[in-house]
RNA sequence: GACCCCAUCGUCUAGUCAGGCCUAGGACACUGGGUUUUCAUCCCAGCAACACGGGUUCGAAUCCCGUUGGGGUCACCA
């Protein structure tokens, strides 16, 4: 079978590390199975959809290197089609006009009481509904209510839908039948007749129940006595999310709904609506949620939750895609540092996950140095040129001096927001932390070694070997162990305690800002 | 509240469907050591988990029941 997944997001503003994750998991299995992978766009939203986030929607697919087939579906286009199929709803039967609550008559999908047509109901047993006596039971076509009772005795009133209720007979509390939904089912069906029962104690039915088998979590089911009769037109004649999506769904020959497990409980409903719709029931697989730290759902004060975020902090788009895939999915062996070709082969539903997960940023971070590594030189030197002329100190620099600091850098490089750190190459506007200061450079001979370098940096020919034999000259006529004037003159000439190679560094900044940074240092600091 | 779903190191996960190969493996993070006379890298070692309680079984992370915890949904939003 020919395999036709679709992304269809709502361009409402920024993509969400999960919204994201949802079209990665579509795309690896369209190609994995040599299939087509869609894109549509839910702006059926009128007040929140807007072309900026459509915009910002395909610039971070192609950021991820995202491709998609045929022609893009705007949903905001198909309402004629959104409604022919209400209409076919409306003369089955499966769908009845009603104006519940403000907004005039909406039509509302009727949640079938007769299976015949829908493979997706099963009986599942009688059952027994104790409910609260004082409320009376209303029963009509659009729905049941009643009263539960809470723990504390109170009645909680419920209205769900009437197909809920096969069979249903209600007992008072002495056991008598008070009512039995086949002596009146056909005037509530066929004339709209409303029925109510006081004293009812209890319920009595035949539970039915929806299900459907999902590719990640296997065989999901819901009771229909605790689903209600939905609105898929709006009383504006506008079409619902259920009904525009589903309807998407049978005009794009979607065979595989991949989406997030939000949408479950949607599921139940749509299986229905499919089959209302005289069509055929795609697969489902509902892929689990990321969470933020907490474990708690991503909000908008989190951080790192868009994708954006994520590659404004300097992150690989090689390296996030990878990395996405790994939140939820694992190949079932070890490997972890994948390519495109190797995850569109391995990629399965067999081994997704059906528990949420959590961002790491530190593993991002680790696998994106991973992927830095592997940047020719030539690449990366280019990349670094493109950010630092975008930083404050970062204009007019001289190319062959930059391209020895990233040639010294590249290795220590974990994503390239890093390279705002680079500063103490290009700028004499060091940043000292005082508690380093006072550690390392406070301390007794520091001062005498730094004015014995000095003098001698004053006449050294300047070379890797010869600076470092000096420093090494210096440490050890000062009678310092080996190695530990390097943390001191490296605070001293850049302000921070971790970068390059110290002698490297002294030799790309070479003599004239070396001699002056240390003179800095041993007039200031030391 | 009702319904649905989920549950292995701090985190991502392997092992669960087909019970024994699990003294529960890997990765990130963390700690210690080594290499680099310095930083990063790299190498080695360590720390660290089957949510809890019952059952079934010769044997349970794995199967069953219950409990707890977490999440989702209950809109004329998508």
């Amino acid at each position: 079978m020919e395999v036709r997944v679709r992304f269809a997001p709502s361009p409402t503003g920024q993509i969400h590390i999960g919204n994201i994750r949802t079209a990665i998991f579509n795309w690896l299995y369209a190609r994995h199975h040599n299939g087509t992978f869609l894109v549509r766009v839910e702006d059926t939203d009128r007040e929140r959809s807007t072309q900026e986030a459509i915009d910002i929607l395909f610039a971070e697919l192609k950021w991820l290197d995202i491709d998609y087939d045929e022609n893009l579906l705007y949903q905001s286009e198909q309402i004629k089609r959104h409604l022919t199929h209400a209409e076919t709803m409306l003369a089955n039967n499966h769908a009845y006009r009603h104006a519940k609550g403000e907004g005039g008559e909406a039509v509302l999908f009727s949640i079938p009481w007769d299976d015949a047509g829908f493979n997706t109901i099963r009986n599942c047993g009688q059952t027994e509904l104790p409910i609260h006596t004082e409320e009376p039971v209303k029963i009509s076509k659009h729905g049941v209510k009643f009263a539960l009772i809470s723990r504390k005795g109170k009645p909680v009133p419920t209205e769900v839908c009437l197909a809920g209720f096969k069979n249903l007979k209600i007992y008072d509390a002495n056991n008598q039948c008070l009512f039995d939904i086949k002596d009146a089912i056909e005037s509530i069906l066929d004339k709209s007749k409303a029925c109510e029962i006081q004293n009812g104690q209890r319920l009595s039915f035949t539970r039915r129940e929806v299900y459907f088998k999902d590719l990640i979590k296997g065989e999901l089911s819901k009771p229909l006595d605790s689903m209600k009769d939905f609105v898929i037109v709006r009383g504006d004649g506008s079409p619902v999310f259920h009904l525009a999506n589903v309807s998407d769904d049978i005009e794009q020959n979607i065979t595989h709904i991949i989406r997030g497990d939000d949408h479950i409980e949607n599921t139940y409903r749509h299986t229905l609506l499919f089959q209302a719709i005289n069509s055929n029931i795609p697969n489902f697989a509902h892929i689990p949620m990321i969470i933020n730290q907490q474990g708690k759902p991503y909000s908008k004060r989190d951080g790192d939750a868009f994708l954006s975020e994520l590659r404004d902090a300097g992150y690989l788009p090689e390296a996030v895609f990878n990395y996405l895939t790994l939140l939820g999915w694992s190949p079932g062996d070890d490997s972890e540092k994948m390519g495109r070709d190797e995850l569109v082969s391995r990629f399965n539903f067999e081994r997704v996950q059906r528990s949420a997960a959590q961002m790491d940023l530190k593993k991002l971070a680790n696998l994106n140095g991973q992927y830095m590594a592997e940047i020719p030189q030539e690449v990366f030197l280019q990349q670094a040129n493109e950010i630092i002329s975008s930083l404050p100190w970062g204009k007019n620099i001289d190319s062959s001096y930059l391209s020895e600091v990233a040639v010294l850098m590249q290795s220590r490089t974990k994503t390239f927001n890093q390279i705002e750190d680079w500063a103490y190459f290009f700028t004499e506007n060091l940043t000292f932390d005082e508690s380093m200061v006072e550690k390392q450079l406070r301390k007794p001979g520091i001062k005498k070694a730094f004015v014995d370098l000095h003098e001698q940096l004053l006449t050294l020919e300047f070379d890797l070997v010869k600076i470092e034999s000096c420093i090494l000259f210096i440490t050890e006529s000062n009678g310092i162990k080996v190695g530990k004037l390097n943390l001191p003159l490296r605070i001293a000439l850049t302000g921070s305690k971790i970068g390059a190679g110290i002698f490297e560094i002294i030799f790309v900044l070479g003599k004239d800002t070396v001699i002056k940074r240390l003179n800095y240092a041993i007039d200031n600091l030391v």
